[in-house]
DNA sequence: CGACTTTGACCGGCGC
DNA sequence: GCGCCGGTCAAAGTCG
C-alpha cells in the first residue's frame, strides 16, 4: 500500500508537470495559429480552416487534456454508430488513460522541444534529434557490453538501468531480403548459426556513428523462411536519417514499453494480440517465475507478419519463437487489414531520406494512405471501425502499450513526416533489403485512426505528401 | 584504397 | 572443471 501510495503520488506529478507542459504548449500553440492565420489572412482571402485544425491535431498529442467534450461527441457521430455509448465511456477512459500513460520519456524540455517543433520549421528536424539526444543523455545510453561489465555495480539502480539498457525490440515481418532496411547503416560484425535454426544469425552494429552502442540481430525464422527476425538492442545516441526514425522510435518505445512494466498482461482480440509477460521484469520484481533465470533479455515483439484477410483479422502471435528461446518475450501484435499490404509496401525499398517540408496542410503526422493503401483500404470502413474500436479498447486496457504508443507517435509525429511508399515492387531495386515504411505505416496508420478517434474530430482526408518522388533522397538509402 | 563482409578464434555465462 | 552456446573480435578476403 505504501509502495501504491508512493506511486500514486509521483502519477500525480507528473500529471501535474503535464498538464504544466500542456498548457505551456497550448499557449505557444494559439500563438503559432495567430500568428499563421495573420499571415494568411494577409496572403489569401480564402483560408482553408483545416490548415489550422491539423496542427492542433498534432500539437495536443503530448498534454492532452481530458476536458474536452465537445470533440468527444463531434466524432462519435463520424465514427461508429454501432459502437455507442461504451466506446464513447472508452474515448473519455482513453483520454483520462493517455494522460496518465504519458509518464516518462516527456519531460518538460521535450514538450518545449515539440512548442518549438510547431513554430519553427527548419528546426523541426533538429529539435527531433535533440529530444533524442536528451534521452541518450538522461540515461538510456546503451554502451556495449564490455563497458556494461566494467559498469556493474550492487547498486541497484544500476542494475535496473542495465537491465534496461539489455531490452531488446524484436520485429517479426514477412521479407524476401536479406536484412530490413530500416533507415540506418548497419556493418555486420559477426554471424552463428544458432541452436535450434539451421538459418544464420547475423549480427548487425550501426555504423551511423563510430560510438553508437546499437546492434541488432536479424535471422529467419526457421518455421518460416520467408518471416525475418529482426532484433534490435540499445538505442542510437546520434541523429537519424528521417527513415530510420520510425522504427527506431518503435523500438525505442516499445523498449519503454517493456520496461515500464506491466509483468503481465493480455489481451486478445480479433485484429489485434498483445502479449504481454515479460519474464524477467517480474524478475527485476521479485516475482519470480520457474523459466525466468535463464532469460537474460526482456524482449519485445512486434509482429508484423500477419497476412489474415482482413474479414478475420486474427493474428496468432507466435508462442513458438524458436530463434530466441532463452529470451522471454513480449507479444505485441499489430495486424491489421493493412497487414495485408505488407508485401507491397514493405519491400518496395525507398525509406525517405529526405526532409518532407513541413507543410500543415499535407503533413498532419498520421498515415496519409498511398495509392496501394487505398486500394487495400477498400475492404470497407467497418473494418476500420472494428480496428480503431479494437485498438482503442487494446489500448485503454494497457498503460504500458499507451506509453509505448505515445511515445512512437510523439516521435514520429514530431516530425511531422509522412513516409509514403508507391513502389509496388517488392524488392527494392538493389533486391537487399526491405523498408521500414511499413512499420511506419502500420503504426502510423493504426495509431493515427485512435488518434483521430481520439481526438474525436472527423476523419480528416488524407493527402498525398510525397508519393511521386521516389527521389533523389530516397537513393541516398540504398547503400543499406 | 576504403568500406564492408566473411569466418574462425576467442570469451564469458550457464548448466551439468 | 568441462562442454555448450551466444556473442564478439579481428584478420583476411571482397567489392566498388
Amino acid at each position: 500500500m505504501t509502495e501504491v501510495r508512493r506511486e500514486n503520488a509521483r502519477l500525480k506529478m507528473m500529471l501535474e508537470q503535464i498538464e504544466k507542459d500542456y498548457q505551456s504548449l497550448q499557449t505557444c500553440f494559439i500563438d503559432t495559429i495567430q500568428h499563421e492565420s495573420k499571415k494568411k489572412n494577409d496572403n489569401l482571402s480564402l483560408t482553408h480552416e483545416d490548415d489550422i485544425e491539423e496542427p492542433d491535431l498534432v500539437s495536443l498529442r503530448l498534454g492532452r487534456s481530458p476536458s474536452e467534450p465537445k470533440r468527444d461527441s463531434n466524432t462519435n457521430t463520424n465514427t461508429n454508430t454501432s459502437s455507442s455509448s461504451k466506446t464513447r465511456e472508452d474515448h473519455e477512459q482513453l483520454n483520462e488513460d493517455l494522460k496518465l500513460g504519458l509518464d516518462y520519456n516527456f519531460q518538460g524540455s521535450n514538450s518545449k522541444s515539440d512548442c518549438v517543433d510547431h513554430t519553427s520549421d527548419q528546426s523541426k528536424d533538429n529539435s527531433l534529434e535533440e529530444i533524442v539526444n536528451k534521452e541518450e543523455q538522461a540515461g538510456e545510453t546503451w554502451p556495449p557490453s564490455k563497458v556494461l561489465k566494467t559498469m556493474r555495480s550492487g547498486d541497484d539502480e544500476l542494475s535496473q538501468q542495465s537491465s534496461l539498457k539489455r531490452a531488446r525490440v524484436s520485429v517479426r515481418a514477412r521479407c524476401d531480403t536479406p536484412t530490413m532496411n530500416d533507415g540506418c547503416q548497419w556493418r555486420k560484425y559477426g554471424q552463428k548459426i544458432a541452436k535450434g535454426n539451421p538459418c544464420p544469425r547475423a549480427y548487425y552494429r550501426c555504423t551511423v556513428a563510430p560510438s553508437c552502442p546499437v546492434r541488432k540481430q536479424v535471422q529467419r525464422c526457421a518455421d518460416d523462411m520467408s518471416i525475418l527476425i529482426t532484433t534490435y538492442e540499445g538505442t542510437h545516441n546520434h541523429p537519424l536519417p528521417i527513415s530510420a526514425t520510425a522504427m527506431a522510435s518503435t523500438t525505442s518505445a516499445a523498449a519503454s514499453m517493456l520496461m515500464s512494466g506491466s509483468s503481465t498482461s493480455q489481451l486478445q482480440q480479433p485484429g489485434l494480440n498483445f502479449n504481454l509477460s515479460d519474464n524477467s521484469i517480474s524478475r527485476t520484481r521479485q516475482f519470480y517465475l520457474p523459466n525466468s533465470s535463464s532469460q537474460s533479455f526482456p524482449t519485445i515483439t512486434l509482429d508484423l507478419t500477419s497476412t489474415s484477410t482482413p474479414s478475420t483479422h486474427f493474428n496468432t502471435f507466435s508462442s513458438s519463437f524458436p530463434s530466441a528461446p532463452r529470451f522471454s518475450s513480449t507479444g505485441l501484435s499489430f495486424s491489421s487489414s493493412e497487414s495485408n499490404i505488407l508485401p507491397t509496401v514493405w519491400g518496395n525499398g525507398y525509406p525517405n531520406y529526405g526532409t518532407l517540408p513541413y507543410n500543415n496542410k499535407t503533413n498532419i503526422g498520421f498515415y496519409q494512405p498511398s495509392y496501394t493503401d487505398q486500394k487495400n483500404n477498400q475492404q470497407g470502413p467497418s473494418d476500420q471501425q472494428f480496428l480503431t474500436e479494437t485498438l482503442t479498447k487494446a489500448i485503454t486496457s494497457d498503460p504500458s502499450f499507451r506509453s509505448a504508443i505515445a511515445a512512437a507517435i510523439s516521435s514520429i509525429n514530431g516530425k511531422g513526416e509522412t513516409i509514403q511508399a508507391v513502389n509496388s515492387n517488392p524488392l527494392n531495386p538493389n533486391g537487399k533489403a526491405c523498408s521500414s515504411s511499413y512499420l511506419n505505416q502500420s503504426l502510423n496508420s493504426q495509431v493515427g485512426k485512435l488518434m483521430l478517434q481520439q481526438q474525436q474530430q472527423p476523419p480528416l482526408p488524407f493527402s498525398l505528401s510525397k508519393n511521386t518522388s521516389a527521389s533523389a533522397a530516397d537513393s541516398r538509402d540504398q547503400i543499406n
